[in-house]
DNA sequence: TTCTTTTTGTACCATTTAGTAAAAATACAT
DNA sequence: ATGTATTTTTACTAAATGGTACAAAAAGAA
């Protein structure tokens, strides 16, 4: 059920753990939880169905682990960006990028962001799929407003200014991007709005 | 299959066309494509099996008939509140409100915006509903613009500020909210985020 | 009354779905 | 070699799903 420590004995496994629910978090990614069919999930994992509820548990549970592991990568992802000494714009500008990448990483039609794309979808009658997406969309608004902080205290933004109200709408941006991808925006176009978005977000 | 004109012979029908269509709408939107179940809209239009796939065809053309009676509903409901002659911050303030009633209108969990909480879940891999969703997006972000356009002329707002960006700025604050809103968040927090939200966008 | 038209209601079908039982396979330990 | 632990593989089940066939029902028309 849980990731086992790797054992001596028995039959060695075949999958890569990691690699495996990364490919799980692809499946869900692309179909939402109800249209992923755990044949799908079998077939990206190379796993077979016995060995996925050995390795994750049943269907939920994989989501709940999916969830978990694309917090991971974003997370990564916001911390190489967010931790750079450069200044506020350029932060938000390589944060929005780097998002297109990942948003735009499917191999035929845009993803756009996991939370956002698919699990707001499957939150409502479901309390622990809401809150845990709660938590990861809390972490957006956090590293923006803490990083608008940062930037005020440099004095590259005006201290009047609420840099929560400030890390929100960058987030909504974040947003936007989103779903705009998934419904096939361009990504030069969304490249475009984002550029001018930080601007107003910044001020002058 | 499409809405048949009104005939004089045979049996009468038991339901309303227009009151079924917003109870597949309900259904579609609590649950999304996937999981809502034919059993799910029987039970909520009281029609059967049979008189729903007369009255609307099968269950993909169902979804994009909810589509398109959601774009009519928030194009009525935009309209209402964009015709009115007031300053800029108070109509964006009432497109939000607005926006809120219907994002918490769900009886027990808001269900957010049917577009960005569920239409974007499934536009991956069918193009049809991915070009529905597109434009019933960029109907939010033209009727944002146009808002802002019309504050220029009245020298509300800079009339160098560009008035499309704003307009997406504006849609992407609507975004927040109804992911927010499906994530759990209080209905209060949003509604002192937009009021902030609003002067940024519309600047001093 | 009888015929025609349209909708309802029931019962059904084929397929897909999540999940599992059980045996074969594959490694290490003794 | 034999045993033990773990994973794979195959085959299966029970339930749910989208969709449909067909007869009964309900109205107006002839």
């Amino acid at each position: 059920m849980v990731q086992k420590e790797i054992s001596k004995r028995g039959r060695p496994r075949r999958y890569d753990p990691e690699a495996a629910l990364d490919a799980v978090l692809e499946v869900f990614w692309r179909a939402g939880y109800s249209a992923a069919s755990l044949e799908d999930i079998c077939l990206a994992t190379g796993m077979n169905k016995p060995s996925v509820y050995a390795a994750f548990g049943d269907k939920r549970a994989l989501y709940l682990r999916a969830i978990n592991r694309y917090r991971e990568i974003s997370r990564e992802q916001m911390r190489e960006v967010f931790t750079r000494a450069a200044p506020v714009r350029e932060i938000l500008r390589s944060a929005y990028a780097k998002a297109l990448d990942l948003y735009y990483s499917g191999h035929d039609t845009p993803l756009g962001c996991f939370m956002v794309g698919a699990v707001v979808n499957d939150a409502v009658g479901d309390p622990e799929i809401r809150s845990a997406l709660d938590e990861g969309l809390r972490q957006f608004d956090r590293a923006f407003a803490r990083s608008i902080e940062r930037a005020q205290e440099a004095g590259e933004i005006s201290a009047e200014k609420d840099p929560e109200t400030l890390g929100k709408l960058a987030t909504a941006v974040l947003y936007y991007l989103s779903a705009r991808s998934r419904a096939g925006e361009s990504r030069a176009t969304l490249e475009d709005f984002y550029a001018r978005a930080v601007d107003i977000i910044c001020g002058p």
